[in-house]
DNA sequence: CTTGTCATGTTATTCCATATCATGTATGCC
DNA sequence: GGCATACATGATATGGAATAACATGACAAG
């Protein structure tokens, strides 16, 4: 959106978008970074994929499958929803984005490369969506697990709550 | 498109929290317990309503809101979505009943009566789900939230893997 | 009896997700 | 080059989740 030249410093553990950034060199970041990996790992991220991506690092919030799917139509692509949601699998499956269940919409990773199970703070005002690291098998849901032979592969985090700009407005 | 039968494939499967114990003493118990709680605060657990939960203790996992629905037109219950819908809302939001996020479905709460911020283990093998306390707000999620100004309301804490005894089998 | 409120029922529509088949395209082997 | 294979894409169709919009029934105050 806007171009302004006030390079917010990224800095990799900070939950990401409850705050205002350079957002073009955010996205050219992340997907100049997608690329990289995909090229070093051997994945082929093809077109479509590559405009979702880009599409979701711009955006920078939540979208559902059907919006993404009408920007990939008035984008020149396929316009059904397999289209959308075989690009959504491989970006997620590589860790580039992320599934937020509350809201069956995706987002765009904010921490790319490293492997990590992401938490989500998820504004019922405004739909904003800010990624933070969580430790989820350290704490008592882990011990739950161990106590009764669960094995965890996998955790969703997500707080519903109300973000610092609709807190300020009101 | 006209009224015709709809296909259920209903599983009948085992019912799961993660170890054996008394079922029907189990419903019955908690069958009383949210009566006796709808008479205290005054809320109206209705034959719907009634009926909902009881399946719900009853076959002890998540059930989707059509399978429900389904079983709502057996007992002679309204048959349209809605119909469900509000029921299931209701339990929801008076803390008899948890939404299944990762599943799109519903599930009985385990420790009824207590307030309290469930955390669930969810077999990705048999569906299984098994719920266990939670502390969301005091661990890393907790402090990153206040770090940027957010206001928790409401946590969803679901954890996929596989139960012990899908592990046994295996 | 009238009014207001809540629960229920019905119709219809929208949104999320996947199964299936057909077509295209890169890549590696002959 | 010609061909086999895997994989990516495209299009059709369907199923399942969720809600909008509207109508009816029960019931308690006034
Ligand atoms: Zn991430
Ligand atoms: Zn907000
Ligand atoms: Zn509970
Ligand atoms: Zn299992």
């Amino acid at each position: 959106m806007t171009s302004e030249t006030h390079p917010i410093p990224v800095d990799a553990t900070a939950p990401v978008g409850f705050h205002k950034h350079d957002h073009d060199t955010c996205v050219q970041t992340a997907l100049g970074a997608a690329e990289a990996q995909c090229k070093q790992d051997g994945l082929r991220l093809t077109p479509v994929r590559r405009k979702v991506l880009e599409m979701l690092l711009q955006e920078h919030r939540a979208l559902g499958a059907y919006a993404i799917l009408d920007r990939l139509r008035d984008a020149g692509f396929g316009s059904q929803p397999p289209v959308a949601y075989r690009a959504l699998d491989f970006l997620v499956q590589n860790g580039f984005v992320h599934k937020i269940e509350r809201l069956n919409a995706f987002v765009a990773c904010s921490h790319p490369g490293a492997e990590h199970s992401p938490a989500f703070m998820i504004c019922r005002k405004c739909d904003a969506v800010a990624e933070a690291k969580s430790a989820p098998a350290k704490g008592i849901l882990g011990a739950a697990a161990r106590a009764v032979g669960f094995e965890i592969e996998r955790t969703v985090v997500e707080a519903e709550g109300i973000c610092p700009d609709c807190t300020e407005k009101a």
